[in-house]
Formats: C-alpha cells, structure tokens, sequence
DNA sequence: CGTCTACTGTAACGACCGTTGTGCATAACG
DNA sequence: CGTTATGCACAACGGTCGTTACAGTAGACG
C-alpha cells in the first residue's frame, strides 16, 4: 500500500479532473473515490468533507499556477514581455496538468450562489484570492513596465486573460492563446510611454 | 389565475435568474417553483422535466441574444463600429435583463460533462450554437469591415468577448466593458487595410 | 348549466446524495 | 512481538432530489 501523501494527491488529481471536467455537484463522492482508486472513507478520513476536497483541489491549484506564473516571468527578458508572460504561463500549465478544465475557479463559481453580504465560505474567498492575485501581479507588472495609466492596462490585460480561460472551457475550436497574445501586445504597445 | 402565456414567461424568469444566478444543480424544482409562484406540477406540464425547463432557458436567451444583437449592429454607422456592436449589445441586454448572471452558456457549460464523441445531448447542441452564432457573425462582420486576415480579428475579439463574459461571471470589481472596448478598437485599427 | 383548460396542494415513489460507524487487513516502527 | 497508522469493504442513516399520481378549485366558452 502507497504511503499518505500519494494518496492524497491521488484523491486531489482525481478531484481535479472530475470536479472541474463534469462538474462539482454532478460528481458523486463514490465517482471520486473510484477515480482515485481509494475507499470513500480515505477521502473522509484526509478531507472531512466533499467541501474540504474542493478547498484543497482550489488551494493546491492556486499555488502551483501563482508558481507557474512566477517562472513564466522570470523567464521573460523585458518588462513588456515580463506582463505576457502570464499567456506563456497558461499554456504550459495547461500543457503540463493535461486535460484538466480552466478555469477551476471560473467553474467553481459558476455553480455556487453568489455570496449574500458578509462572505463566511471558504471557497468564496479562495476564488476571490485568486482574482486578487490576477489584478495584483498585474497591476503592479504594469506600473513596472512604466507604461502610462498601468492601472487600466492591467484590466485590460486581465479581460484577455479571462478571455482565454473562457475559450478554454468552452472548448471552441480556435486557439485562443495567439489571439490573445497579439492583443494583449497590441494593449501594451498603445501604452507604451512615448519617447 | 393569468393565462398560459404569462405562466411560462414566469418560470423561464425565475429558472433564468436560479440556474445562471446559484446554479444549476443545486437549483431544485421547488425553489424553482417557489421562485416563479407556480406550482412544481405546472412547471412539467409546460416543459416535461429539468432538462426541459433549460432547453427553453438557454434558446430564449440564444433568440433575445442574438436580436439584442442586431438592433446594435444595426444602429452602428461604420462597418468597424458594428464590429464593435457586440459590446454595446452586451451592456444594454444586461442592464434590461436585470441581475442575471453572464454568460449562461459558460455556466451551463460549467457543470455539465463534457460530450464524449457523438453529442445527443440538445444542452451541449444549444451552447455551440451560440459559439457558433458568436464566430459567424464576428467573422462576416469583419469581412464586411475589409480588414486584413478578418478570421484572426474575429478570433481576436471573440477571446475579448469572452472575457468579458467571464470577467462578468467572476463578478470583478472593475469594470470590463471600457477595457473592451480598448482592446477591441486596437485589434480592429491594427487590422485595418493600409491607404 | 356543463365542459374544458389551467393551475393548485399534498403526498408519495425510487434513486442518489453526503456522511458516519463497524470491523478487518496490511505495513511500518519500537 | 505488540502498537500504531493507514486504508479497505460493507452497510446504513437521514436527507434531498426529480418525477408522478391523485384530488380539487377558479375562470373561459359553448
């Protein structure tokens, strides 16, 4: 028998590819277990709860594309290129993770009700942190590419992101990555600081 | 008691603003029900089952869309401007259509499985038409407009379009219709045919 | 008036859901 | 060796789901 952390994995992966590909409320805590290849009562046993699976699933997946994003810009030689990289980041992530829906996050609100008011649910707030991080990176990539109004461009920049996640999980036949890169340079090049 | 009209008019609303607004799933036929001050057992008298009450959602949206799309095609002057009719579209049939979450097709999408091989599922036949409906038109519109490589401009500004539907579901704080527009108006002057 | 349509409420059905308990097998560690 | 941790199979629970049947009411039309 595989030690613990493999099994968790397991459960996270299994997770991953059915919460995300069929959807949450669709996919059946035995479909899970069977998937992973581990009892219902392991998954319990490691997560609580289906909701603790899905925190997990969004935690592990928040952190390794925030890593990913991190090495896709530190690949990149210029400013401007440094505030593409997100789109090279995707792609290999993508690439790297398989099949996998995108985006998680963009699926997971999708099927829960809008928070009412205060926001006590953990998901929620896991969603949000993800945007936070996206408008952040951004925003602040922006302002150092000296880019004028670096704020409006990180939104613009941040529609086009949203834009590929969603061509992605709508799974139309174009690529959206060429397009969304020869906008995305497009938007940066009319911001450029001239002289 | 208000005639037949009404009374579907009435539920199709109410599924309209709990399938796209909490979700599908965890939508169920009471609340649906409750929602639209109707009776369960009316509801399948009218539309047969679930499945049904989302067929007639998502193709009265797939018709109000569309024409919604029209006028503001038909009331732009230049070719380019009705290139970028979409977005006005998307703005006026929001704030009409209230609260309702965007897109409905990406969240129905969301939670269903993704059809393997051969699709008989009618659900999945409604959402490619609408990207099919989306692709056409860009496509044309951007023929019309005499643009260089109108194909790759209209895959452009689907992926503009999409995140702003997806900016829109995410419920970010900034608003993604001005960073549109910018982006848009830099694709199409960027494929614009010189001289 | 009678008939029909449209709609209502209540109750029930089979099925599946998330979750938990019990008991057992295996492997690592002292 | 015994102990502990980890995972398994089996079974069951309360609940909710989508769906349907049964019985009854208000208005339209002849």
């Amino acid at each position: 028998m595989v030690r613990g952390a493999p099994t968790q994995q397991r459960i996270l992966d299994a997770a991953e590819r059915l919460f995300f590909g069929d959807g949450i409320a669709v996919t059946g805590m035995d479909a899970l277990a069977a998937e992973a290849g581990v009892s219902v009562v392991t998954i319990y046993h490691h997560f609580g709860s289906k909701d603790g699976v899905l925190q997990a699933v969004l935690t592990r997946r928040l952190t390794a594309w925030t890593t990913a994003w991190d090495t896709a810009i530190a690949r990149a030689a210029t400013p401007e290129d440094r505030l593409l990289a997100v789109f090279d980041a995707i792609e290999t992530f993508r690439s790297a993770n398989g099949r996998t829906q995108w985006c998680c996050f963009l699926s997971t609100v999708s099927e829960r009700p809008s928070p009412t008011g205060a926001d006590p649910d953990p998901v929620h707030a896991l969603v949000r942190q993800d945007t936070a991080e996206l408008v952040g990176r951004l925003g602040s990539l922006a302002e150092a590419a000296d880019l004028t109004d670096p704020r409006a461009t990180a939104a613009t920049l941040l529609v086009i992101y949203n834009g590929v996640l969603s061509s992605l999980l709508r799974g139309e036949p174009e690529d959206p990555f060429q397009a969304a890169r020869v906008a995305a340079r497009l938007v940066v090049s009319a911001a450029r600081r001239p002289g």
